[in-house]
DNA sequence: ATACATTTAATTGTCTGACATTTTAAATGC
DNA sequence: GCATTTAAAATGTCAGACAATTAAATGTAT
């Protein structure tokens, strides 16, 4: 592991991509030990400060993990799935609000992902995801229910299908796109009656999976998407109609 | 923006968790800058390099950017595509390398999302795509491709496929899961009549995209999953009884 | 001999202070 | 008025020190 003496970049940047290279290469495997940062700092040349800017960088991907103490140190990090989901979520979600992306494409999107999801699902779910399902549709048809936690329930529904399909590699990729709509989704307002709506298309999409039945939750997703887009087709028109008069 | 006295978590981490937070709430916008190190030092009550630490963090989630001198400091940074990118490849790969993820269930994740991109793509494909992906398909027909060349021009095939659909958010969804499977299928060897098979299914794919017909699109695309799942359980197989023997 | 307490050494976490480097705005000189 | 110089502000880097934590090694008493 060296770093190039013509690079202009910061060493601490050029250490933490050494590094990384090293892990992603496999060149250093899981839960193996790195050099302390005294003897870090001694191979690549820098003081102790850079080598740890360069650890912390390396952290901050949940590639490393760091233990005090004596035989502590810092280690590779299984990528756990969990890790893995709050990074896909927070850099979707900042990926989405920082460039103006429309409610249309972001919805199309998630869509396009879960149907995706759907044949599988159907094939594959367990008593336990449909129970999962059941009770989201439940609490979505309770009266009283502030906006924000229909949206999670949503949210929570909307999991439940991806992953009833079974594969965990489907339900990390997802996880971006169903909760990055979440944000969006709040801006809408939902009365009873869109409620209702919706509500009546996740039952149609719940039995479709308990009957295994692909197609009837293809279409039923089908209309839920359409019935979302037009939902938030409206709150966007009256937004962006706010913003001209003041 | 404060940092729990009583929390046993690394200052740096802190910091950056309180920092972050506000970047993703919406509290810090996008260019906005930061307060120096020494400002923030003062702020949170800890020296510049546990500072310093924090912003590195932040800096590797490509969340901020730093400049040097007068009138320079840390900015919050638009999160551009091609830094969500690199950093959904290298989390996506990392996780299949790192849990044993089987070529199967990558396989399946993988050909399933692009499933959600080909009716799409096929109705919004450009002339730039087509000529995107018939290139490739021509290269990948040429004698004497090492099969690591090849794998990169199947991914650079696959990648127009998904970018075809004209949707952004898509294409960073799906970056990882394609890029991920490279390291999957280069273990392949890809003899001459398997390329010919896969290179006339791609002929097939991007034929249909042509005619714009989504189903016949779709059929070739299954036929590549089911052949690609073909190939690399030969692999695996191969090297699970390697492993047994010796 | 075993269980428990103590010491010790290794390692990360944090602080202080300094200097180097880079960049821009302002001051200066022609 | 334009070019050059200067100064200031900020990040990048270094050196050295001390604090806090942890597990192994050691010692001690039952």
């Amino acid at each position: 592991m060296k770093i190039d003496p013509d690079n202009k970049a910061d060493l601490s940047a050029q250490i933490a991509k050494a590094i990384r290279d090293a892990i992603v290469s496999g060149d250093m495997i899981v839960d193996e030990r790195l050099p302390s940062e005294a003897e870090l700092a001694d191979q690549f040349n820098v003081s102790r400060p850079t080598v740890r800017e360069a650890l912390k960088r390396l952290a901050a991907q949940s590639l490393i993990r760091t233990q005090r103490g004596a035989f502590g140190g810092a280690f590779v990090n299984r990528l756990s799935y969990e890790e893995a989901y709050g990074q896909q979520i927070t850099t979707a979600t900042l990926l989405l609000s920082m460039n103006g992306i429309s409610f249309d494409v972001a919805c199309e999107a998630r869509y396009a992902l879960e149907r995706a999801c759907t044949p599988l699902s159907a094939a594959r779910r367990t008593a336990d995801i449909l129970a999962t399902m059941r009770a989201e549709i439940h609490r979505q048809a309770q009266p009283g229910l502030s906006d924000e936690t229909f949206c999670a329930s949503d949210v929570a529904f909307h999991r439940a299908l991806v992953d009833g399909a079974g594969n965990p590699v489907l339900s990390y990729q997802l996880a971006g796109a169903v909760e990055a709509m979440q944000p969006l989704m709040n801006m809408i307002t939902f009365t009873a009656r869109s409620r209702e709506a919706i509500v009546a298309l996740h039952t149609r999409i719940a039995d479709a999976l308990e009957a295994r039945a692909p197609d009837a939750a293809q279409e039923a997703l089908h209309e839920l998407e359409a019935y979302t887009l037009h939902l938030g087709r409206d709150v966007m028109a009256t937004r962006d109609k706010d913003r001209a008069n003041g």
